[in-house]
DNA sequence: AATTTGAATGTTAACGCTAACATAATCTCA
DNA sequence: TGAGATTATGTTAGCGTTAACATTCAAATT
């Protein structure tokens, strides 16, 4: 039975008494030191279960100056992609055994950005995720820290630090699909230009329109419904002969979509339509839409074992791209 | 200029130095202590600049028993209403000095829920803020942490610790919605049984039924679009009359709606329909789907508030409840 | 002027842990 | 058999901070 109240929690000492060792011999049990014999291993460990020890996070990172804690900056967080990123990244750094303190930013706000790194300076993170597609947040976190920052989200020009789907070829799979279905003027509706999926997006589109001698033709968006809303219902299908639209999000998808049934225009009858994401909704929306997916699992486990591999100064692993894959749904048919 | 890569970050001592004071002059500094003489306290705050001094929040804990941690406990964290909550807590937390550990739990695996609870005391978490509405995991935590548990989007069944929307009338302003346009028998898809939310929800338009004295149809789902989908694919909407739905979720709405629209029936001229969230979706689905939106800022806002007053041995404010708002879009009208 | 007060600062110890250095006990092999 | 190596353990110190207790000095009070 627990004593009264003011019983601070077991330490190292209370543990060694109980156990007839010294403390010291308790941390090596704790940290599993080669030469403990099995017997005073047991007798520790009994010891510290009958006492519920649990190790003092903060007085091993004050004497190792390992805190255990990784950062994660990350912009859009109540949307489904950085919401199932950071919950993958979580999950497996919690698996590592390491702890996360996640900041959800506007990345557009440079002051809170700064702030959100000062956060993370002060918790003593080993190692920092950045998850947003701007560029400059990246930069901005690798000056200020002076530990590891790994991206996620974005394509990888090289960085050694840096997880996340092949957007290129991703984009370039989902208009390949339109092409193959025998569309010839196929609208893309493009991200925010500043962000580096949108890029990617789009040169994914340009190459297979490229391989194929077709010609690009591209409107800019935001991520938000609001925006491919606006296009739909602007846009000059009949006049430029457009019988297809690769959106780079769900999102925009879904807005262009509302907007095409308003002006009587029928998906996929009239317009087949690719999206990108795979939104829970997105089997769902009208008849179903036509979507690339990603992988948040792999791209957590990827993150945190590159990561961490990069903290414990082993070889970084090399990883094959992760295989973005096309959900083939009603709102993308043949071209008559 | 930074000197050499192994020079350890600054610590009090090397402040207190530099400003000619004992390293106890600078902690007070630090910790607002008032009687500190401004000319000195300028000095030191100086000294600090100069130095770049952070305050080593190991050290800090380990000394006085606060790790200024706090925990989440959340599942389903890449759906929207869990995903704005705790990114609003965390924000707010982090206005408040605090940091947020979040760990994302599957609530119907208890093995997962007692390895986070794990983690987080490990973490030396001061308090815990809840956010699945399986309420043995609430209980769960509450049982094995000492610290104060807080928890979020329930209703509020006296409990000292709670925030949220008060579902139940938001429900009855949904219901009511749809009594006003003239409807009489409406079906109400209720969310998974054991859920507190779905419970509340269920309350609220059987409360506004009766007021009206008409009698209750429910259907029980779980939150998907799956669910809402095979209901509205089986339902005898025509044998009992029903006009109306009050769907528990957004995402029930638009399985439902897509099932209507595969039936031949016409949403809202064959039925209305009242969702619940106001996803981002919401407004772009179909023609529009009037919904109820919470205010997650605000819901953020005040768990930290009435965490840190707990915490901190203040009195706990009370707050109003926060009004639920119908946003009333095309998916419903008037009865002929 | 002597004494009390209080404001401003300094000194010491301790929080719980691990690294580094002892030490003791056991084993190896010439 | 005994010197060195190896294994298992103990001892000491210090990570950076704050609490508690000194100390100093000027202002206030008698």
């Amino acid at each position: 039975m627990p004593a009264s109240k003011t019983t601070r929690a077991a330490s190292m000492f209370d543990v060694a008494e109980l156990a007839q060792v010294s403390h010291q011999t308790v941390s090596r049990v704790v940290n599993n030191h080669p030469s403990i014999r099995p017997e005073t291993k047991l007798r520790v460990e009994q010891a510290m279960a009958k006492l519920g020890y649990r190790p003092n996070l903060a007085a091993r990172a004050l004497k190792t100056k390992r805190s255990k804690m990784l950062g994660i900056l990350a912009s859009d967080t109540n949307l489904n992609g950085p919401a199932s990123t950071v919950q993958a990244i979580e999950k497996a750094a919690r698996e590592a055994g390491y702890f996360v303190v996640t900041c959800g930013i506007n990345p557009s706000a440079e002051a809170e950005v700064l702030n959100a790194i000062e956060h993370l300076k002060l918790v003593g993170i080993e190692g920092l995720i950045v998850i947003t597609p701007h560029a400059e947040t990246l930069k901005l976190a690798r000056t200020k820290l002076r530990v590891p920052v790994l991206t996620v989200d974005t394509d990888l020009h090289g960085d050694e630090l840096a997880v996340g789907m092949d957007n290129q070829a991703a984009a370039q799979t989902a208009t390949n699909h339109l092409i193959e279905l025998g569309h010839k003027n196929i609208l893309h509706i493009q991200g925010p230009a500043n962000w580096i999926e949108s890029i990617a997006r789009k040169a994914g589109y340009e190459k297979a329109l490229k391989s194929y001698k077709l010609s690009s033709i591209v409107e800019v968006a935001d991520w938000s419904l609001e925006a491919g809303y606006e296009i739909g219902k602007n846009f000059d299908f009949e006049g430029k002969k457009v019988t297809a639209v690769f959106a780079a999000s769900d999102h925009i998808a879904f807005g262009l979509i509302k907007a095409l049934d308003e002006r009587g225009m029928q998906v996929p009858k009239d317009i087949s339509v690719v999206g990108f994401d795979d939104l829970p909704e997105a089997a769902y929306f009208g008849k179903g839409l036509t979507t690339v997916r990603q992988d948040f699992e792999q791209i957590g486990e990827r993150a945190i074992a590159l990561l961490l591999a990069k903290l414990e100064l082993q070889e970084l692993p090399t990883f094959t791209p992760i295989e973005p894959t096309l959900q083939v749904r009603a709102s993308t048919r043949k071209v008559n």
